[in-house]
DNA sequence: CAACTCCGTTGCGTTCTGCGCAACGGTCTT
DNA sequence: AAGACCGTTGCGCAGAACGCAACGGAGTTG
């Protein structure tokens, strides 16, 4: 399989200036590794097909017109699946739920379901939470095979947030292997003080990467208790939600015949 | 200013992917007007690249990685500015205030302050108003100079939304000419039907777009008159805020030394 | 006020890579 | 089991992407 340089190029470019918000030519071109003239065309291309505009003369930013892709992109996937069934987990439970992606050896959380509580946790859309320290990532390591799991907990680097913080792959790895048993992972404040949540990991498509989904709470009243209360319901829930297939109404597709 | 074809290329397929939801090889291939070895290769690296993702080995999707993309894009570019102006509108108003930008003769809009009233209307980010049906429109048009209003006034297609909307190029231009004299535009259910607006144009960079926003509520209590009694005030705020001098703090960039 | 520096911009020649073509082969259909 | 459909691969060529180096405008310094 062969890959197109330029686009590579292109892409990095993007990412880059989305990363760092604002960037001048020079800095593009060394991030990229082209030479500067190289790096004009690129932007320049870039900004005619309004994916980045030009400031001030001087710096680059990321076109507010990509906000309707990234639209796109959580409204479109077939992970809005994922989304349903997270509503029904939030009625369930009555806390914020939480979808998330694996992106770079973190989670990224595409999508939300607020607790209908004035007071709830709820986090941006666009966050990145590290592997080790969500019930995303635990409930996303759990999924995988072994050996997968194994490697990346290798790789991973234990950074604690709070006391509670895994930060020994030892112990990251019973933890794993504890949540694939119970069908669903656990955080009690090992990512932030204050917050607690339980996670699950589902796989929408054959090929595709699993999706994982938290449900998150305040301390106070999301405790370990009516987490383990709640829990058979939820994974319940979960399980049955999984045999459904890819119905999903693709625009400009013919659906299947039935539920098959 | 020489573009590159490939980047243009790339770009055209994502976006195309993001419109159509889920698209295959040759519908990638027609749409670009490329040879489908070539599509498949453009595909295939923007699946390596994590842009797109393959269903189930027929269907290419739009990959949720996009949307940290769009968070960064709706969160790091200039307009954050407008936003805070928005949030002041909303206090003012009570009612939801949307930010958006032009983008291919439509509103696209990127951001939006909420109406703390839980009966409120309120648009999703990424939703495409036309330029005559909206006060999101018609404030763009006002604040553009007068030839280039005009040439895109006669560019338009003026379909109707509902009883109210104007259809009529003349009308249109009249009512663009008032909106420049009065300083906002208003919409009395031209675009949905119980749905009213009042909207401002702003320049925040010599040479970027201009940024438009609007206040919108429901007919039964955002009316006529309550408008033209909160528009002074408004319209002094957004003014006041125009000549605030672009001072976002841009990451790797030293701030200007003071408000000048 | 002039010389200097910093950076973005442009033209050109070379080389590589993106491209179409056509044959292949897997999977699903009849 | 034969056929159709559609994704995949190898190849050769032309065009496009690339680096180089010179240019020039804006801001800075002595």
């Amino acid at each position: 399989m062969v890959l197109m340089e330029t686009v590579a190029r292109a892409v990095r470019t993007v990412e880059f200036v989305a990363r760092e918000g604002s960037v001048r030519l020079d800095d593009v071109a060394s991030e990229i590794g082209v030479h500067k003239s190289n790096a004009l065309r690129l932007l320049n291309t870039l900004c005619e097909l309004d994916w980045i505009v030009l400031d001030d003369r001087r710096s680059y930013t990321v076109s507010p017109h990509l906000v309707a892709l990234g639209q796109a992109a959580a409204a479109g996937t077939s992970f809005r699946q994922a989304l349903q069934l997270a509503e029904t987990l939030r009625d369930l439970s009555g806390e914020t739920v939480h979808v998330a992606v694996p992106h770079r050896r973190r989670m990224l959380i595409v999508g939300r379901v607020d607790s209908r509580d004035p007071l709830r946790v709820s986090c941006q859309l666009g966050t990145q939470d590290a592997l080790h320290t969500s019930a995303l990532g635990k409930a996303y390591l759990a999924v995988l095979s072994e050996p997968e799991a194994e490697s990346l907990i290798t790789d991973l680097d234990l950074v604690g947030l709070t006391p509670f913080s895994i930060t020994s792959r030892s112990t990251l790895a019973a933890e794993v292997r504890r949540t694939r048993d119970r069908g669903y992972s656990l955080d009690f404040e090992e990512g932030r003080l204050g917050v607690c949540c339980m996670g699950f990991a589902l796989r929408l498509g054959s090929n595709l990467d699993p999706v994982a989904i938290s449900i998150t709470g305040p301390s106070d009243r999301w405790t370990k208790d009516r987490m383990s209360g709640l829990a058979p319901r939820l994974l319940e829930h979960v399980r049955a939600f999984k045999a459904v297939p890819l119905a999903g109404s693709a625009p400009g597709q013919t659906a299947p015949s039935g539920i098959r």
